[in-house]
DNA sequence: CAGGAGATTGATAATGATTGTCAAAACATG
DNA sequence: CATGTTTTGACAATCATTATCAATCTCCTG
């Protein structure tokens, strides 16, 4: 919401186009298929678009397995995701078992300033 | 039938500086390391190896913010890392606690052959 | 020991995602 | 409209990683 960055057609796009999945999406192909919808956004746009709402934590990113980063519209608030390693399906996931052990482990050891990160990935019920 | 290994200097050495360090490396500080110190090794050999490595669970290996793909020596089994985001330095972690709960909520929403990832980010007692 | 099949190496090229550049376009304001 | 500011986008540059592929090394057999 709170943006200091002047809104524009092409960032709208960006966002819309995030929007209508559910799943982790790569610069590059959001681009791609901005680019098949008839709309007209630069690729260095997107990226200056995605990298922005990562830092204001409006959207969620996480690295594949190749080093790719991919992004997501989420829900507002901390929050893990369960992944379907087959379809790509998104689930949110979120509880305060893990936060709180993650705190204790740390504070155990003396580390402060905590942050963690975790993403489970399995097979759902359809592509069992 | 596929996994023939043949033992050679090149990743006796790639794994020999692995161990000499409890940090997370990447495979570009391996080679420059090995340089410096004499050692002889392919960049290509250094990325194959570590990959044959990480792919076989003896190295543990993550993505830095960057997108940089980094490696440890780590001890056998299943855990998770503390990481200081000052000096770098590890520490290894451990517990049922987040095993039953990514277990119990993959199961709840009908996951199966569940994996996940952890790590935890902080800053040590002595960097504080 | 010689020879050959197959695995390994490494210099180099190629890939591919991401970032930097910077002039042009869009915008706000007066 | 004039002017200063912000954003855009085509393109070049960066940089980690992977693909090539001839040369080299290992192991095995005779
Ligand atoms: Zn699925
Ligand atoms: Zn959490
Ligand atoms: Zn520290
Ligand atoms: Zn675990």
């Amino acid at each position: 919401m709170t943006t200091t960055r002047r809104p524009t057609r092409q960032q709208s796009a960006v966002i819309d186009a995030l929007g209508s999945t559910q799943d982790f999406t790569s610069a590059q192909d959001l681009h791609a298929q901005l680019r098949e919808s008839g709309e007209k956004v630069g690729l260095a746009t997107v990226y200056r678009t995605l990298s922005t709402l990562a830092d204001s934590g409006d959207v969620d990113v996480l690295r594949t397995g190749e080093g790719e980063a991919v992004y997501r519209k989420c829900s507002t608030g901390h929050h893990h995701h369960l992944l379907c390693r087959v379809c790509g399906r998104t689930v949110e996931v979120e509880g305060p078992t893990v936060e709180r052990w993650t705190d204790a482990v740390a504070a155990e050891h003396g580390f402060t300033d905590v942050a963690h990160t975790l993403e489970i990935v399995g097979t759902c019920s359809s592509c069992h």
